[in-house]
DNA sequence: CGACTGACGGCCT
DNA sequence: AAGGCCGCCAGTC
């Protein structure tokens, strides 16, 4: 197969993965990067997202994938280049249940241990500690 | 077709 | 503890 079918199929699996996603809950581009096989590309996670399709009759589209439940590892939603962005984002998922809070630098953030979703990672080394 | 840009993250100061 | 550096590689200019 040729190197732009690679990269489709990348897409396809972040899509795919981002569905896996549960209602009201996050995760972040990096844990997504480890599930599709690919754990040091969370970076083409975000572009993936980035372009995802407006168009409601593609297969993947802004409606069927859940974007809003990615954020980056620290808890906090990416800023990217237009602050807008993210309160949009921030927006989404209050309105699915996620409580979002805004730091003295204008930072929105997610609290992980209550809404992070991260399978095959040590469940209990947050509780446990 | 080459150079620059990032919805990131981990490792190194 | 906090911040800088670098790898990743599809898009965009």
């Amino acid at each position: 197969m040729t190197r732009s079918d690679e990269a489709t199929i990348f897409y396809i699996s972040v899509y795919a993965a981002v569905q896996e996603i549960p209602y009201g809950k996050v995760t972040s581009y990096g844990h997504i990067a480890k599930l599709i096989g690919t754990p040091q590309r969370p970076r083409q996670v975000g572009i993936c997202l980035k372009h995802i399709p407006q168009d409601a009759d593609a297969h993947y589209n802004h409606d069927n994938v859940p974007w809003q439940r990615v954020i980056n590892s620290k808890g906090i939603i990416s800023p990217r280049s237009q602050p807008s962005g993210a309160r949009n984002q921030a927006a989404v998922l209050q309105a699915e249940g996620v409580t979002v809070t805004t730091g003295a630098l204008g930072e929105l953030m997610v609290d992980l241990s209550e809404y992070g979703w991260f399978p095959n990672e040590l469940p209990s080394e947050a509780d446990e500690r």
